[in-house]
DNA sequence: TGACAATATTACTATATTGTAAAACAATAT
DNA sequence: ATATTGTTTTACAATATAGTAATATTGTCA
């Protein structure tokens, strides 16, 4: 097996906006998918696309209750990889938001 | 701007495997295309373009001395994110050790 | 100036990804 | 048995991505 290929099916699993929703979504604990459905407000049909790309990737658990598929995340690591992705975007938005201050002061 | 978006663009600029060694070299600090490209055995090309996507992303810095080009990474962040996905990595590892293990045992 | 070296860009092809629509399944209710 | 509900899978079209080859750009040096 190789890391590096695993290491970038895990990034790229989690990277894709629907499936970052989804796993906020999971972020409180386990879901069943006829709730995520109404709170993503995609097809239905796309939804359990994105989570059996999930499932493949390795990074969720699911269970089946009679009709009802229920989700859950396997590793806490994803929520701190995703909460990292956005230190760097409010690092971001502070710096900008600096260089917005330094032009003022310069006028 | 879009925070979910631009999450998604940061994680997957840092997936994709090409990047991940790229980035692994820059966690050592400033580097010159030139050295990256022996390292890495890619095409000069294919090195230069998954800088502009990891530049564009908004990921590295870089520099011009002469004709060469130097690059660093912007964001410490960025390593922790991959380690996270290591330990990931790891984790699966160690369920499948104990997986074989058991299996071992009920023979 | 002209040649060379390092890097970036463009053009192109092959492959992957996303979303939607339709069909297939499986469990439950009628 | 048939219908219904929740979910998954398949098929397809549009778009994005990765890699390679060729070309352009820029700085340096003879």
């Amino acid at each position: 097996m190789d890391v590096l290929k695993r290491k970038s099916e895990i990034l790229k699993a989690i990277s894709q906006p629907t499936r970052l929703r989804i796993l906020e979504i999971l972020r409180e604990g386990e879901r069943c998918v006829c709730d995520m459905i109404p709170q993503l407000g995609e097809e239905q049909a796309n939804v359990s696309k994105h989570l059996s790309i999930l499932r493949q990737a390795g990074l969720v658990d699911f269970r089946k209750n009679g009709v009802s598929s229920f989700y859950r995340t396997r590793y806490g690591e994803i929520y701190k990889i995703i909460d990292l992705a956005e230190e760097i975007v409010k690092k971001e938005v502070l710096k900008t938001a600096e260089l917005v201050k330094e032009m003022g002061l310069k006028r």
